[in-house]
DNA sequence: TCGTTACTGACACGACTGTTTCAGTAGCTC
DNA sequence: GAGCTACTGAAACAGTCGTGTCAGTAACGA
């Protein structure tokens, strides 16, 4: 199949040169492609950012599959699963992924129609669904429930924009590691 | 001075539409200009770009300034000032506003050259400036208080994310007021 | 009145955009 | 061999982009 191998082409050129200003014929020539081909194989741009958006996706998801979720890990399962979930957006191969991961979040707050959709509300969907699953039953539906796996996504995401800004790995790990100690204390 | 009210308008223009794919023939016709002024008054897109981003920032700081910066308002202080950040962040006409500053944030960390510029970092640091001034003079200088500013910052922005996305004001305010009210005690 | 400064309109230039048209080629099935 | 499917190259289309050129107006101080 021609086209997913031109997608995996085509999303390691994303992730180095950002989707904003994408444009096909630069694109195909250094994936050795041309215009007409991923015209062919993805119909017009907007279905290749589509399919591009998607590639990211599945990435993100592999991560969240990859967090324990299995249930009740106890009442600190939520800190468990988050605290491997910061080591992952905190490794330093992931910057240029989650780059553009913050690229389509805001792109998708601002014009939500076109091809970037519900990319930011789907994220966040998302990761709450596996914090979710990491928190002890009783607690899950609760609304202090919600609010608690609010917060560790919040933290999670505003640390990474930090990170992502200022490339402080000291400070941002030690901020996150701080936070989820103390949750765990209370 | 007929620049800074065509670059007002301009900024209302971009707070509707986006940087994105903003371009001068769109932007001009609709403030009632030319393509022509604008690269007379700015010098080029650029620098247009640069100037809104300016202006964006401006109103940033303002916001910034309003919180109360005088030192040692106790212990407790961080808090309230960040509590006062929330309801400023989560207020419903700040929205365009946050999100051209999203957008703009992205943009700097995907072409670090070109106008966007430095604004992620910046923004960063503007806010941990605050965020340091109303913490104790004890503690602001210790890698402790460091990393409790830094956590302050990642509570309001993962949130402020969540809720541009989302839409969801009271499961976002619900998360930072439990996280303000649970370092209280601490 | 002259010169200077601030601003503006009309238009064209060259580069680039996504997309289309036309014309293929290679490989597989019947 | 015929026919079908998958894929591809070359070139052109119409449109938009940022920018430059040339000209011109209005206000104002000397």
């Amino acid at each position: 199949m021609r086209e997913t191998e031109l997608l995996e082409l085509a999303y390691t050129y994303a992730l180095e040169h950002g989707l904003a200003d994408m444009s096909l014929r630069p694109l195909a020539k250094a994936i050795g492609s041309s215009p007409r081909v991923l015209l062919y194989l993805f119909d017009s741009k907007e279905g290749l950012i589509r399919a591009l958006l998607a590639r990211a996706r599945i990435d993100e998801l592999e991560l969240l599959s990859r967090a324990p979720n299995f249930t009740d890990l106890g009442p600190d399962g939520l800190n468990i699963v988050a605290e491997r979930l910061w080591s992952w957006l905190a490794a330093d191969g992931h910057r240029a992924l989650l780059t553009l991961w913050v690229e389509g979040y805001a792109r998708s707050l601002v014009d939500p129609e076109g091809p970037w959709g519900t990319f930011a509300r789907d994220t966040v969907n998302d990761w709450l669904k596996v914090l979710a699953a990491a928190q002890p039953r009783a607690e899950r539906n609760t609304s202090a429930g919600r609010a608690r796996r609010t917060l560790v996504l919040a933290v999670l995401r505003g640390a990474l924009l930090d990170l992502l800004a200022t490339g402080d790995l000291a400070r941002t790990t030690t901020a996150v590691h701080a936070q989820l100690r103390r949750t765990q204390r209370s």
